[in-house]
DNA sequence: TTAGGGTTAG
C-alpha cells in the first residue's frame, strides 16, 4: 500500500477514492483579512474588523445542523458491533475491503399497474369531487357517497392520484382510511404526502409519517424523499436533516434520489463542505451520479460564485461520462454568471446549441442576464436575433430580463421596441416589472417627462408599483432637482403600501448629498424620516459636527448592522459626500476609515513591488477625493519613516461609461489638478491616472501630510 | 401534481 493512502480515519469515513484526490482544493482558500490602522487606511497593521450583524441571516436553522461527522452516516442497525464503539478513536480501514454503504446504487423500484376498466368512471368522479365546494362537508360527503363501486384499493389510489388541491385529497384520504375496506398501504400515504406537499403542509405530512410509524406501515424511500423535500420546501432544513437521520436508524439505505434530495437541502444551506463529503463517500460507495445530482452541485458552487467547484463538476461529469441535460446546462450557465464567467457561458451555450440541445426560456434569460452585466451589447442583440429567427420559447419573465438588459446597456430604442412588443401580445402583457425596467431606463437617460408618464400609466392601468419602481423614479426626479415631484411620487408609493427597503433610503440619501437649498433638503428628508429615522438623527448630529468620534463610531456600526449588505457602500458614500459638501473634511476622513474598517471598500488599495494602486471605481466622487488624498498622506508617512516607494502610482476611476457613472473621472481630475497633484490621464486605459515616483516624491515633501491640511489647501 | 430528487427576474 502506497504510503500516501495509508492513513488512519474515522470509522464513519469511507476510504478515500484516488480520484478524489486531484480535486482542488476549494475547501481551504486563505481568508483574505482586510487591513487597516486607525485613522490610516493605508499603512497597515492587523487589527480584525468589528463584527457586523448579517440581517438576512437564520442561525437558529443551520446551527441546528451539527457536523455530518457525528450525526448523518454514523451507522444503521446492520453495523457490525465492532465498528460501533469508540467512534471518535482512529481505526484503520482497509481501502481494498468493502466500503461501508452510504447509499443504496439500485433505485427503489415500483410497483406496476395493469390497466383499469373503469379508469373513465373514476376520473370523471374525480372531477366532480375536484369542483364541489369544499366549505360545505356534506357537499362533499354527498359526492363521496356516488363513488363507483366497488371501492377497491386500486380505485381508491386512481382517485387519490387525480384529486387536487391538497385540502380535498386530505379528505378523501381521511374518508378513505375510516371505511376500514383494505389496509393502508406505503403508496397511499406516498401519494397523499406529495398532494400535500404541493400545498407546503410540512405538518401534516410529519403527522402521517408518524401515523404510519405507529401503525407498522413501512416508510420506504419515496416517503422519505417526498417528506424531505417537503421540508426543504417549506425552509425547514433542521427537519429535512432530521429525517435523513432517522432513515439511517431505522436501517434503511438512501437510494440515489433520496441522496440528492439530503445534498440539495445541505447545498442550500451553504454547506459545501456537507455536501462534498456526502458527495464523495457516495462516490467511494460506486456511485455514478446522473445529470440532477450533478445540476444540485453546479447550483451550489454557483451560488458561492465558485468558479473552481464548478469546473470540477465540468471535470467529473466528463470522466464519468455523464452528459448534461438541459437543466444541467441551465444551471451551469446560471452558475457562470454568478461566478462572473460571461465568456465561458457563452462557449458553454454555443456547446449546448451544437449538441443538438433547444434552449428553454431559463437558458435564455440566464444568458440575457450575463450578457447584460457583462455589458456585451453586441452578443446580447445577436442572442435576440437568434430567437426571434429560431422562434426559441420566449416567456413573461424572458422579456423582462431582455428589458432589464437594455437597462443595463442603455439600449432604449430596443426596449421600447419589446415593450411594444409585450403590449400587444397576449401572454405577456408587461407587470410591474417591465414597468420598472422602463422607468429605469428612462431615469438612468434623464428623461423625467417619460419616467412619470410611465408612472402615470401604471396607475391608469392598475399596475402595481412596486419598491423598485419607486427608487428607480425617485433617483431620477432628485438628478433632475424636481423635488416637489419626488414628494409626490413618494406619498402615493406610500399611500399605495410600498414598504421602504435599504436601496431608496440609499437613494433619497443620495438626494440629501447634492440639494442644494434647504428647503428642498427638509422635504427629503421628510421622506427620508418616514423611512429610516434613526438614519436622519445620524446624519443631523453629523452635520452638526458636535459628535465625538467614539460616539459616531457605534452609531454607524449600529446603523450597517441593520442595513442590507448591498445598501451599506452606498450609505457609507452619500454620508462621505454630505460631510464634503458642508466642508466637514475630518469627517468624511472619520467616515471613509470606518467604512473600511467595515469592509465596504474591499481592494481599494493594491500594492506591487513597482506599482501601488488605488481603485475608487465603487466610490462617490467625494468618496474617492477623500480616499486619494488619504492615500498621498500615508505615502508622505512612508516617505518620512524612509521606506522604499514603487516607480510607480496609479488611480483608477472606471471609465465613466456606466449608467450609475457620476462622472467621476472628470470630478477625479478636476480634484488632482485642483491639489496640482501630478497624477495624469493614461492614454491607454481610460479613466486611470499615473504618476511616477520622481514625479510624486518633490510634490508630496513640499505638501503637509495630514488629510485636513491637504483638504484645506483645496 | 398523476407514488420520490434538479434550473429563470432588479
Amino acid at each position: 500500500m502506497a504510503a500516501s493512502l495509508s492513513m488512519s480515519v474515522d470509522v464513519y469515513c469511507v476510504a478515500p477514492n484516488p480520484s478524489d484526490l486531484k480535486r482542488p482544493n476549494f475547501f481551504t482558500r486563505p481568508y483574505r483579512q482586510q487591513s487597516h490602522k486607525n485613522f490610516t487606511i493605508f499603512c497597515c497593521s492587523s487589527q480584525s474588523p468589528p463584527k457586523l450583524e448579517e440581517p438576512q441571516k437564520k442561525p437558529s436553522l443551520s446551527d441546528q445542523l451539527r457536523p455530518l461527522s457525528t450525526t448523518v452516516l454514523p451507522y444503521n442497525e446492520k453495523t457490525p458491533s465492532h465498528l460501533l464503539s469508540k467512534p471518535h478513536k482512529s481505526t484503520w480501514i482497509n481501502p481494498t475491503k468493502p466500503k461501508p454503504s452510504v447509499l443504496s446504487l439500485n433505485r427503489q423500484k415500483r410497483s406496476p399497474y395493469s390497466y383499469n376498466p373503469q379508469i373513465r368512471n373514476l376520473r370523471r368522479f374525480a372531477k366532480q369531487l375536484n369542483d364541489c365546494d369544499t366549505s360545505s362537508h356534506e357537499a362533499f360527503l354527498a359526492v363521496l357517497d356516488t363513488i363507483p363501486r366497488p371501492l377497491t384499493k386500486e380505485n381508491a389510489l386512481l382517485v387519490l392520484n387525480y384529486l387536487k388541491p391538497w385540502e380535498k385529497a386530505h379528505l378523501f384520504f381521511d374518508w378513505v382510511r375510516s371505511q376500514n375496506l383494505f389496509p393502508m398501504e406505503t403508496i397511499f400515504y406516498n401519494v397523499i404526502m406529495k398532494s400535500l406537499r404541493f400545498g407546503r403542509q410540512f405538518g401534516l405530512i410529519e403527522q402521517l409519517a408518524n401515523d404510519m410509524i405507529d401503525n407498522g406501515i413501512l416508510l420506504d424511500n419515496i416517503t422519505y424523499s417526498t417528506i424531505i423535500t417537503c421540508a426543504k420546501r417549506c425552509n425547514l432544513f433542521d427537519k429535512a436533516v432530521e429525517w435523513f437521520e432517522r432513515m439511517y436508524k431505522t436501517g434503511l439505505m438512501p437510494d440515489e434520489v433520496t441522496y440528492s434530495a439530503i445534498l440539495d437541502v445541505y447545498a442550500k444551506l451553504g454547506k459545501v463542505e456537507e455536501v462534498m463529503s456526502l458527495y464523495e463517500r457516495g462516490r467511494a460507495n460506486g456511485w455514478t451520479p446522473d445529470p440532477i445530482a450533478f445540476a444540485v452541485l453546479c447550483k451550489m458552487f454557483g451560488e458561492a460564485g465558485d468558479y473552481d467547484g464548478i469546473r470540477y463538476v465540468l471535470q467529473e461529469m466528463n470522466n464519468l461520462g455523464v452528459q448534461p441535460n438541459l437543466v444541467v446546462y441551465n444551471t451551469l450557465l446560471e452558475a457562470m454568471g454568478k461566478a462572473g464567467k460571461p465568456g465561458l457561458a457563452r462557449s458553454l451555450f454555443e456547446e449546448m446549441v451544437d449538441s443538438g440541445i433547444t434552449p428553454n426560456e431559463k437558458t435564455l434569460t440566464a444568458l440575457v442576464k450575463i450578457y447584460g452585466k457583462a455589458r456585451w451589447a453586441r452578443d446580447a442583440l445577436g442572442l435576440w436575433e437568434r430567437m426571434k429567427s429560431n422562434r426559441w420559447p420566449m416567456d413573461f419573465i424572458l422579456y423582462n430580463t431582455l428589458l432589464s438588459m437594455c437597462a443595463d446597456l442603455g439600449l432604449e430604442g430596443e426596449a421600447e421596441r419589446l415593450f411594444e412588443d409585450m403590449k400587444q401580445s397576449e401572454s405577456c402583457r408587461p407587470d410591474s416589472w417591465s414597468y420598472t425596467a422602463m422607468i429605469n431606463i428612462y431615469g438612468s437617460g434623464g428623461k423625467v417627462d417619460e419616467a412619470m408618464e410611465l408612472f402615470e400609466e401604471m396607475s391608469e392601468l392598475g399596475v402595481e408599483l412596486n419598491v423598485m419602481g419607486c427608487t428607480c423614479l425617485i433617483q431620477c426626479l432628485g438628478k433632475a432637482k424636481k423635488i416637489d415631484v419626488l414628494v409626490r411620487v413618494f406619498e402615493v408609493a406610500m399611500d399605495k403600501g410600498i414598504k421602504p427597503d435599504d436601496r431608496l433610503c440609499g437613494c433619497l440619501l443620495s438626494v440629501v448629498s447634492f440639494c442644494e437649498n434647504d428647503d428642498d433638503l427638509s422635504k427629503v428628508y421628510w421622506c427620508l424620516q418616514r423611512c429610516n429615522p434613526r438614519l436622519v438623527a445620524f446624519v443631523r448630529s453629523i452635520e452638526q459636527g458636535k459628535t465625538s468620534f467614539e460616539t459616531m463610531k457605534e452609531e454607524f456600526k449600529a446603523i450597517l448592522s441593520n442595513t442590507e449588505v448591498d445598501a451599506r457602500r452606498p450609505f457609507c458614500n452619500c454620508l462621505i459626500d454630505i460631510c464634503r459638501n458642508k466642508n466637514l473634511h475630518e469627517r468624511a476622513h472619520e467616515l471613509l476609515y470606518l467604512g473600511t474598517l467595515h469592509g465596504l471598500y474591499p481592494g481599494l488599495h493594491k500594492k506591487s513591488a513597482v506599482e501601488w494602486s488605488l481603485d475608487v471605481r465603487s466610490l462617490s466622487v467625494g468618496a474617492a477625493q477623500t480616499a486619494f488624498e488619504e492615500w498621498m498622506t500615508s505615502v508622505s508617512k512612508i516617505i518620512e519613516r524612509r521606506e522604499v516607494l514603487p516607480e510607480l502610482f496609479s488611480a483608477y476611476t472606471g471609465a465613466g461609461t456606466h449608467k450609475f457613472s457620476q462622472g467621476l473621472p472628470a470630478a477625479f481630475a478636476s480634484h488632482v489638478k485642483r491639489l496640482a497633484a501630478p497624477f495624469k490621464q493614461s492614454e491607454d486605459k481610460a479613466g486611470c491616472f499615473m504618476a511616477t515616483r520622481d514625479d510624486l516624491l518633490p510634490w508630496l515633501q513640499s505638501r503637509l501630510p495630514s488629510p485636513a491640511a491637504l483638504a484645506a489647501s483645496i
